[in-house]
DNA sequence: TACACAGGTTTGTGATCACAAATAAATGTT
DNA sequence: AACATTTATTTGTGATCACAAACCTGTGTA
């Protein structure tokens, strides 16, 4: 049961009435005072465990940008929503806090970390320093089928953008690198690369939003190009230019730091 | 209570006596049929939870080659030796499992992930492609009291090989290079290095335990002297060298092959 | 001797509960 | 009106339990 009434309560946060007595819709149901977190439910797949589903809609929501950076997540809570017990929550968290995903403070609170413009340099530059790299030693295992395979995930990118479907670009870019990547079958480095996207990720999705137009531009053909001339240093230069290119919306640090602004100001 | 008795007992292994039935010691209190697993137990600081210090005694005994590749590690098993409830082991293997410490198969079977040449030279490769980057982006921040601290360091870590405590050298070596990249203050790569170290650890303590004189070199003093200089290229030469003669041990493909067959070996 | 099968046991998973610490809210004081 | 204090609530942590799946081990069969 919820009544929803028009009350005079104290609060701290002051408004225009006084500085304690403020007027505000409240609800009574006590259940309602919790936080409005909603994320998008992945669909769970046949033998995947309660946790694993949990880790994977939790990183999902973070990597969209659906939690916002600073608000604090509660295991009852999230446990609430994703209608399910504390224990796969805590699990998916403290797995997503391992890939810093996610931070927990000293005193355990678990929040979506802030970004900010020199966090943001370092972590395009770790991508830089090691995708080049997981390129260059996985371009030996790149065979005519996966070759095959990234010239469709690039057509699909295009033709994505070509139609103004943004938001299924970038899952499209990031498949093309990791199936790049992951051509090497003693592949160390793509958990590593994937915990950069998901730190990156938030503060893109938030940022962009600001955009009204958002030009994506790729160099996935230059990659490409370099793949089938089996020239480790071309690819390397490609996928450099990708990453840099995909990040010149923040090309100076004035408008760098305003996105950083905008992504840490939404409420 | 514990009985010894040396008695004929069926058993799919083959030995001698018939190819079912073999002779063994065998302890008939079931509590000894678990497997003899022991780590050094850490000291448990004031204040920190149970969980993180499981976390900790995990993964200071991954690094230390305590625990075997390829061995099943159970929760209770662990919960049993550390004396505490399955609870805390649980998201401490989950953590271990997301740095890549601890592998989970998909019978949900934990165990520490053995090693192969290939995946030896793509760790290594990975921290050449990390360390050097990092340690020329925290270079414009080590201050005149990080300097001081990182030559104390290496005196320290020689003073321990010229007293043959290999075994403090390893730490001490990892404390210089953790402090020189940490001196950057939005330092992101730290932490996947040190899942590096964390995978290639139990493999070097392994492998190192073969040879009968282990000399130990390091490229510390360069790297110092570019600090002074600030000089980023020469220091991400030193820390490049530094890496790669500390694994000299692997000189050639064959002496690789045998160290990691008698790290795998091993029973 | 090799393989399949059946039993008993162990194991991971997920839910629930108790408790202390941390947070939030309300009250008191200046 | 601002700050300190008390009270109430929420929260993370860790323990215990139930259950199904996986595993081990001995037995039967070809």
């Amino acid at each position: 049961m919820e009544i929803r009434i028009l009350v005079l309560i104290k609060s701290r946060k002051p408004n225009l009435i006084t500085s304690r007595w403020t007027a505000y819709g409240y609800a009574i149901n006590t259940m309602d005072k919790k936080s409005p977190i909603s994320i998008t439910l992945l669909e769970r797949a046949n033998g995947v465990t309660i946790a694993q589903w949990v880790y994977k809609t939790l990183r999902s929501a973070v990597m969209n940008g659906e939690i916002l950076p600073g608000k604090a997540l509660t295991i009852r809570g999230l446990a609430h929503v994703l209608d399910v017990s504390p224990m796969p929550v805590r699990e998916a968290i403290r797995q997503l806090s391992a890939e810093n995903a996610l931070e927990i403070n000293a005193s355990r609170r678990v929040t979506v970390p802030k970004m900010t413009a020199l966090k943001f340099n370092e972590l395009c530059e770790a991508r830089i320093a090691l995708e080049p790299h997981a390129a260059a030693r996985a371009l030996p295992f790149v065979t005519p089928q996966i070759l095959e395979q990234l010239i469709d995930l690039n057509q699909q990118g295009d033709q994505a953008i070509a139609d103004g479907k943004l938001d299924q670009a970038s899952p499209l870019n990031q498949a093309f690198h990791r199936l790049l990547y992951s051509a090497n079958p003693h592949q160390v480095c793509l958990p590593m690369i994937e915990s950069l996207w998901l730190q990156l990720g938030p503060f893109m999705r938030l940022a962009s939003s600001k955009l009204e137009e958002f030009y994506l531009v790729d160099r996935h053909i230059e990659a490409l190009d370099a793949i089938k001339a089996q020239d480790p240093f071309a690819l390397q230069l490609a996928i450099q230019a990708d990453i840099r290119e995909g990040i010149a919306f923040a090309s100076t640090p004035e408008r760098l730091q305003s996105f950083v602004d905008h992504s840490n100001q939404i409420r």
